[in-house]
DNA sequence: ATCCAGGCTCCTG
DNA sequence: CAGGAGCATGGA
């Protein structure tokens, strides 16, 4: 048992942030009489981490042994995720010229983007979640985790980590329409971890590029459109000025929050975004977390 | 019931 | 090449 803590950049609400990984996107996530955890791998190895907050740092509990190695890998992966080095100051001075925006960022003071741990885990829950409800893509989530990544103890019961490509790339068509994935999705998932596994895309690698280019390079894929890419960077990177404007959350906010008479689409909402820019990220983030939060 | 979900591909005219 | 059906299922 090991301890990691990490002091955030001020501003920082734990619980405004960790609120939606226990109702929302709680796939890679668990609570245990009252305390929060994630699976997460560090050179390959599955890990069971404790998540909690003693003002005015993050500390991370890792159940088991743990190398030098694997141990600085996953404070790399928990700074990433929690966005600490993030300064939101400047983000929270651009939304208070907005009159709509400003009092949904305002009330949401500290609330940080929490990011995946990988860029494949990302871009896998990104493609379930497309066109489905969050329950039921999370719910999808856990039964790929159950059927293709390995179990971790956790005091005496089995918990899952999210599959490798390798483990995904194993699988066939039917194994995942057996769980209900339709069968698009399906091929979308297996051909895509096996691209990865087989050397063929590094996703990881991604990260050097700019939003354009992952665009570039991924839009060609089957499965993977425009609102999957920006999904991809901004929870999967945390790029600062991503708007996925065809997403149905972010098009009901903007709708609710700026008093449309109609939903609007997909231009409309790129058309007001403008206005968040350099920061479209942080804006479609706090607006989605003030539409999920009834 | 019926319609819609944090889209995308594929087929049609 | 724009427009629309179909997807697999659960929740409202």
């Amino acid at each position: 048992m090991e301890m990691l803590q990490i002091r955030p950049r001020s501003p920082f609400s734990f619980e405004r942030t960790i609120r939606r990984l226990v109702h929302v996107q709680k796939s890679g996530y668990f609570v245990r009489e009252g305390k929060l955890y994630r699976t997460l791998r560090a050179k390959g190895r599955p890990f069971v981490v404790e998540l909690g907050w003693q003002e005015p740092s993050l500390f991370f509990r890792i159940h088991g042994a743990v190398t030098p190695g694997e141990r600085r890998e996953l404070e790399e992966q928990l700074r990433r995720m929690f966005s600490v080095d993030v300064d939101l100051l400047p983000f929270y001075r651009h939304a208070d010229r907005d009159d709509r925006l400003g009092p949904v960022v305002r009330e949401r003071e500290g609330l940080r983007p929490v990011l995946d741990p990988s860029l494949y885990e990302c871009l896998i829950k990104t493609i379930i979640s497309q066109q489905l409800h969050l329950s039921f893509a999370g719910t999808l989530v856990d039964r790929l985790m159950a059927l293709a990544g390995e179990r971790v103890d956790f005091e005496g019961e089995a918990v899952r980590v999210f599959p490798t490509p390798e483990q995904v790339a194993a699988l066939s068509y039917d194994d995942l329409t057996r769980l209900q994935f339709n069968r698009r999705k399906a091929e979308y998932i297996i051909d895509l971890s096996r691209i990865v596994a087989e050397g063929r895309l590094d996703l990881e690698g991604l990260r050097r590029r700019s939003d354009e280019e992952v665009m570039e390079t991924l839009l060609p894929l089957r499965g993977i459109g425009r609102w999957t890419v920006e999904c991809l960077l901004l929870f999967g990177m945390g790029r600062p000025d991503l708007l996925p404007a065809a997403d149905i959350g972010l098009r009901r906010a903007v709708q609710r929050v700026y008093g449309l008479p109609e939903r609007p689409g997909e231009e409309e909402v790129r058309r007001i975004g403008e206005a968040w820019a350099p920061w479209r990220s942080y804006a479609t983030f706090y607006l989605w977390d003030a539409i999920t939060e009834g």
